[in-house]
DNA sequence: ATAGGGTTAG
């Protein structure tokens, strides 16, 4: 064909309906020499730019370039297009091109297209120039680019720069408003959202399906389920119907909201009524909350009918288990998901990383940790960070842990990864370095909350520093005004009583402003043990029965301090009554990871289905022949005080950690260090067993269990036989 | 101009 001037070609080029006929299109001005008819150039070009492919944009840019000056069309079609494919880097870097190359200046187009990539970018200083420049060119009354603005200015965080704008603004219209909730949202202010909302409505502009959509995210997080039928109410009073055809994004914002604040009958009854066709964003909503309802079946038949999965709905299954401590099943689900192909991104990682940590499965975690550096998601993320910390210190490698977070630089550190830190710290009985990093903490200005001082005041019990935590303990309420909670009053009667300080422990409880619970008693108790102080024990048993009568190492308890004061009757009585009710104490269970990655489980004096159930009967009997040569012999006084969670059988008992340290033994080269997860607390029997151990296989084995970790070696243990 | 999944303690 051949194409003359320029009106042909402008009919041409605004037919063009395929990517391929707008090759063709394109070669024949090209063939043409027809590229001086600008208009009808950029009209083809901007069908390239914004086509939506790399493919395509690529080809928009050798037009761009080989055009000798694109008008102001062009250029803002190129910054669009950047900023449609999330290239908004380059798209802003066009922008001093632009200036010092244009023929006109830019219009208001440009600045609505900068400022929206502007807001996507983490840093706000290419949007602030940008902002000079809207006000140098007289553009700042312009409705678009003010919206533009505010838009910025709330995703950058800058939320008074965005309400002065919004304020000082003769004409707002939904749109503003619409910005300013939206905004509102992602900063976390609920109630800055709803009195927008108010001031909106008082004024007369009829919200939208965006205002709603803003509307619900900005209050999901404020866990109001009376406030959630009301935002329900309200969309139905202004937008009447709503169902997946005229708002699908609208019907899965009300359904998040719903599950935000629990109310999953609810989020049920939308999600089926009004989606036949279920979203991703409903199904990821609907098996989070069903998860954090604690009904992770309900959220596994939901999962298990989706066929097209993507990222998010995995992450939300898996952290799913992982919350409800499944964490074994939220591994498996996570080699289920590499199986299907799709990639982890940051928020998966953290699920397994959590899951990890909950297993003690170090193999694992640092296989994910690995990861997560090869995709240079490490040291952007704040919260991967913190799990990643948490895991190492979890998994006992307490020096990795604290190597990772020294490499954290200031500016990242928040008072999750402080806790992390000081809590793990705690856990391994380092008490000054937990004391030390919540020094750096203070002087880094990340506000300690009540968390840090459950950590703190843990630490110090658990490493004797008395004095350090009566002060801590006074500065928490005195400097920083967190009230102390029973956690932090349960540490303290730790602390004070560890220290043989048993009266001003009990001083302490009677002192407290509420009345204390199990934990605190059964805390004194072992200092009582400790001690030797059987009358301030016989009370500390006492209350601890009255307050959980359905706990079986109570009676048993009570029943052996009835019996060593002679109270011979009164402790049978105990017996028979905690028999009659049936009540058992729980089972324990432990489980070891070996070097091939796997995490094996033992429960007490169960291990004949074991494939190796030969070999490790063997061992326990070489284990029990040391112990003897060793000169172990079980504790007496212990019975006294039993303040152990679980039964015991015989002197040659088999609980789960012994039956789980013969497995490690068997399954492990000299000198490698073991380490077992064990879900009750550490017997004193078996403390005792693992110093000898220790030594006499020359062995260092790590326990963790639902207080502490224990380091055994050569004998000793890094809890100085307090835990 | 729109939606969904995450970390610390007890």
């Amino acid at each position: 064909m051949q194409l003359r001037e320029g009106r042909s070609l402008l009919l041409l080029t605004e037919t063009c309906k395929s990517l391929r006929h707008a090759y063709q299109i394109h070669a024949q001005i090209v063939v043409n020499g027809l590229q001086r008819h600008l208009y009808s150039l950029s009209k083809i070009f901007s069908f390239f730019a914004l086509f939506g492919c790399p493919e395509s944009l690529g080809h928009a840019r050798l037009i761009f370039s080989g055009t000798k000056s694109p008008n102001v069309f062009m250029w803002n079609t190129m910054i669009r297009a950047h900023s449609l494919s999330e290239l908004h880097h380059e798209a802003v870097l066009l922008y001093p091109a632009m200036v010092a190359k244009a023929r006109d200046l830019p219009n208001n187009f440009t600045f609505t297209f900068l400022l929206n990539s502007c807001a996507r970018l983490a840093a706000p200083g290419p949007g602030f120039q940008i902002y000079g420049h809207v006000i140098k060119l007289g553009f700042e009354p312009d409705i678009f680019i003010r919206n533009a603005l505010m838009h910025f200015c709330c995703s950058s965080g800058l939320a008074d720069c965005a309400r002065k704008l919004f304020e000082e603004s003769s004409a707002r219209d939904l749109v503003s408003y619409n910005t300013m909730i939206s905004g509102m949202a992602q900063m976390c202010k609920p109630h800055a959202a709803l009195s927008l909302f108010q001031e909106m409505s008082d004024s007369g502009i009829w919200p939208d399906e965006f205002t709603f959509v803003a509307l619900c995210s900005a209050c999901s997080g404020l866990n109001d389920h009376g406030l959630a039928k009301q935002i329900h109410n309200l969309v139905y009073r202004y937008l009447g119907f709503v169902d997946c055809s005229s708002g699908a994004h609208l019907v899965g914002s009300v359904i998040d909201l719903y599950t935000k604040c629990g109310e999953m009958d609810m989020a049920r009854k939308v999600f089926s009524a009004f989606q036949p066709v279920k979203s991703l964003p409903a199904l990821s909503s609907m098996v989070s909350g069903y998860a954090r309802a604690g009904k992770v079946e309900l959220a596994r038949q939901i999962f298990d009918r989706v066929n097209k999965r993507d990222t998010i709905l995995w992450t939300a299954i898996i952290s799913g288990y992982s919350q409800a401590g499944r964490y074994d099943e939220a591994l498996e689900l996570y080699k289920e998901m590499e199986k299907s192909g799709l990639k982890p991104d940051q928020v998966t990682l953290v699920a397994v990383l959590s899951a990890c940590a909950g297993l003690g499965a170090l193999t694992v975690g640092e296989r994910i940790n690995n990861q997560s550096l090869r995709a240079r998601f490490f040291g952007r993320d704040a919260i991967l960070v913190t799990a990643v910390v948490d895991m190492y210190a979890k998994c006992g490698k307490i020096e990795s842990a604290l190597e990772i977070f020294r490499d954290v630089p200031d500016s990242q550190r928040t008072t999750h990864l402080f806790n992390a830190m000081i809590t793990g710290l705690a856990q391994h009985g380092l008490g000054e370095t937990a004391v030390s990093v919540f020094r750096e903490m203070e002087s880094t200005k990340v506000r300690p909350d009540e968390v840090t001082f459950t950590g703190l005041l843990c630490a110090c019990s658990h490493s004797g520093l008395v004095e350090e935590g009566r002060s801590l303990f006074k500065l928490m309420s005195e400097f920083y005004g967190i009230n102390p909670q029973m956690q932090h009053y349960c540490c303290m009667v730790d602390l004070l009583g560890r220290d043989g300080k048993l009266d001003d422990a009990h001083d302490f409880i009677r002192t407290m402003p509420f009345e204390a619970n199990s934990v605190i008693w059964r805390s004194l108790l072992g200092s009582c043990k400790l001690h030797g102080n059987v009358e301030m024990g016989k009370i500390a048993s006492a209350k601890l029965l009255e307050l959980e009568p359905d706990h079986g190492a109570r009676y048993v308890l009570l029943s052996n301090i009835l019996a060593t004061t002679k109270q011979w009757e009164e402790a049978g009585r105990v017996r028979k009554g905690m028999e009659q009710r049936g009540i058992q104490k729980p089972p324990g269970w432990s489980y070891i990871e070996i070097s091939n990655g796997t995490v094996h489980q033992f429960t007490a004096s169960n291990y004949r289905s074991h494939p190796q159930k030969e070999e490790i009967a063997s061992k326990l009997r070489d284990m029990n022949s040391r112990l003897r040569t060793a000169g172990y012999a079980p504790s007496t006084v212990d019975v006294v005080f039993d303040v152990d969670e679980e039964e015991k059988e015989t002197i040659v008992s088999h609980h789960s950690e012994k039956l789980a340290l013969a497995f490690g033994l068997l399954n492990s080269g000299p000198g490698e260090v073991l380490q077992i997860m064990k879900n009750l607390r550490i017997c004193g029997d078996c403390h005792l067993a693992f110093k000898l151990l220790s030594k006499a296989y020359a062995r260092e084995i790590i326990v963790r269990d639902t207080a502490r970790f224990h380091h055994f070696r050569n004998g000793l243990c890094s809890c100085k036989d307090f835990w």
